[in-house]
DNA sequence: TCACAACAGTTGAGATGTCAACTAATATTT
DNA sequence: AAATATTAGTTGACATCTCAACTGTTGTGA
């Protein structure tokens, strides 16, 4: 019985820029899977990750509205997610002294020491992940994939 | 003030490796981000036409444990999908002779047009996404991203 | 100023995904 | 054959996402 692995694509192709597509495509879907395993024990997904280290490395205050123009998710996807998060310790939402619509969102201590526990260990997971790779290869792919990118905006 | 495009990335980088990587991370939340429209009018998502193309292409019988391995996401999460899907017309669950555990799953005749008109709609749309690409990167993105792949079963 | 547009955030319905615990049927092992 | 393990599918709790409709606040133009 033959076992497939996960980094062969589970298709056969008619056509070189199918395949090309879908194997982005599935390497994403891929990355995204994986990535459950590297957050899980601290932060309950990627996304929650994700909203810290924009916080982390942001110079000027945060909005909700700010997060959901940075991580291009509607914004009422960042109301949910902020309420887990603050539920969870993780961060807090502060009154804004001239806009009574908007919240700053700020790191819990707690939330920081995570933050800055995981920002090493991640930087150190895509280094392995990434070893393999020339410099003259991560160019290529950077921009193959900045190419597929406009490719579909313009499509 | 600086309107960010969608195709550049919403960070910056120390690295090459960190930057390649968020790349193809990037260009698969867009992608599926993106497909959403295309799928909408028909397909709830790009699961359900997935699942319509696994069934379209199979030469043999497709179950639910068949669907579940083939797009690697959990059974249970196959049970609600089939469950929209039947009551969307799309499909049906067929008891099997000699397994009374399992279903086959079949398009009605419904889901047969259906998928017969979105596959043609399909490959133009991929055709179109990937024309400003030689045959040369092709061959490179799909080596690259099949190498970022097993990068990452290894980490 | 006052009406109206734009903006920030929330709510609710629904799709997709995870995991753990479950039922029922089938396969295996002793 | 009886006990046990495995398999197929379901259920329920929860996270993430979308869209549309909503509240309340701020900004703007007649």
């Amino acid at each position: 019985m033959v076992k497939r692995n996960d980094f062969d694509l589970p298709l056969r192709f008619n056509s070189k820029a199918h395949e090309a597509l879908i194997s982005v495509w599935w390497t994403g879907v891929l990355l995204k899977k994986e990535s459950r395993y590297f957050f899980k024990p601290d932060f309950a997904t990627d996304a929650q990750f994700n909203i810290m280290m924009i916080i982390k490395y942001s110079n000027s205050p945060v909005t909700q509205n700010d997060l959901s123009e940075r991580l291009l998710v509607d914004k009422s996807n960042i109301t949910g997610l902020v309420d887990r998060m603050e539920k969870g310790g993780l961060i807090q939402r502060n009154k804004v002294e001239n806009d009574r619509r908007s919240y700053h969102i700020i790191c819990t201590s707690k939330g920081k020491k995570l933050i800055d526990k995981f920002d090493v260990l991640y930087e150190k997971k895509v280094q392995k992940i990434m070893s393999a790779f020339s410099e003259k290869e991560y160019k290529e792919l950077i921009r193959l994939t900045k190419k597929l990118r406009i490719g579909f905006a313009d499509s």
